[in-house]
DNA sequence: TGGGTCATGTAACCTGTTACATGATTAG
DNA sequence: CTAATCATGTAACAGGTTACATGACCCA
């Protein structure tokens, strides 16, 4: 159901083609939402139904021709019922099935779960230096857009994700801690 | 793809009803996992036809009968292949509508998405509440299990939850803070 | 000459969600 | 007497995933 709205929400910063939309997706929202290309086509398609988007075709020259996807009025409207209306409990239903195998990793050994402990840190780390760069190409997107105060949401966003991966750590170490106590 | 492991694990402390299945989800394994009980029961469905689980009918007067599910040998040895070979890529991929309306905020004014965020801050502050009845129903269930090292296992998994939620709560102060700032 | 980028999608499948159906017992 | 609990599911749909198809250009 949100994948439309963020679909309207980037478009909202300007006109783009389906082919700029899974690149926008994956260079930007990618960290909290994720979207594969089929799905972005898809959605477009149905978009277009409902009146939400309109398309122009530009044709080009040597490269296969562009469809520039346009939010509406009508999309625009559903894009701000959607940000007043909105609820947030979904942040309370993650799905993550890397917690739920630690739930159950009491039939491997200590040792074997410190381990896999030790490489999610890693993993992490690895993530953390993801964040950063999403940091940078936040640029070029913020670039193109006028008000400077729009992009504190994206900062506050991003802030979410460091945040919480420093928790995490955190939270290896003192579990790692705890593992080994047991040895 | 997970939700099969989740009930080969519960199946692995004891038999069960899919009725129990679907308590058991809901009073645990809910905080970072959530099953519909009709996605239990089509799972159990195809799980039996694998042999990952076998099922005996237990007549009862005065209640609907019972049918018990039990974890194979087969459905064992499943499990202890995903335990030992699931990824954690899954920890990096979630996907949150309420960072993702967020984002796009920018389209309404400060005061409304400080309103937001204290909602938010109010919802975060009944979740633990949550998290911490999670840990009086952990009693009940960790009981049934005659091996204590077993129980850190879902003990670590509840102080990921409460460790998130402390970095959320002062994320959402920090956040309200530098919106402030800019009135 | 082979791989990467540009640009569009379709098809099949798997998973998750919502709504509904049935029917008896038990506790307030 | 009414709502909750026990216990089983089915059906339809929405959303997400994986794999595949096409074809030209550009750069090394």
């Amino acid at each position: 159901m949100s994948l439309k709205y963020g679909i309207l929400g980037l478009l909202n910063y300007g006109t783009m083609t389906g082919y700029d939309l899974d690149k926008a997706f994956k260079s930007s929202v990618n960290i909290f939402w994720q979207a594969q290309t089929s799905q972005i086509y898809r959605e477009l398609g149905t978009m277009e139904k409902l009146n939400w988007v309109e398309t122009e075709v530009i044709i080009q020259h040597g490269k296969p021709n562009k469809k520039m996807y346009k939010i509406t009025e009508l999309g625009k409207s559903e894009l701000l019922k959607w940000l007043y209306e909105a609820s947030n409990k979904d942040f309370f239903k993650s799905k993550d099935s890397f917690l739920l195998m630690l739930f159950f990793s009491g039939e491997k050994t200590v040792d074997e779960n410190i381990e896999m402990l030790k490489k999610f840190k890693q993993d992490c780390l690895e993530y953390f230096s993801v964040l950063n760069k999403v940091d940078e190409n936040a640029n070029y997107y913020t670039n193109r857009i006028e008000d400077d105060t729009k992009c504190v949401y994206w900062d506050i966003v991003l802030e979410f994700g460091k945040a919480s991966m420093t928790a995490t750590l955190q939270w290896i170490d003192d579990s790692i801690v705890r593992l080994e106590a047991l040895k």
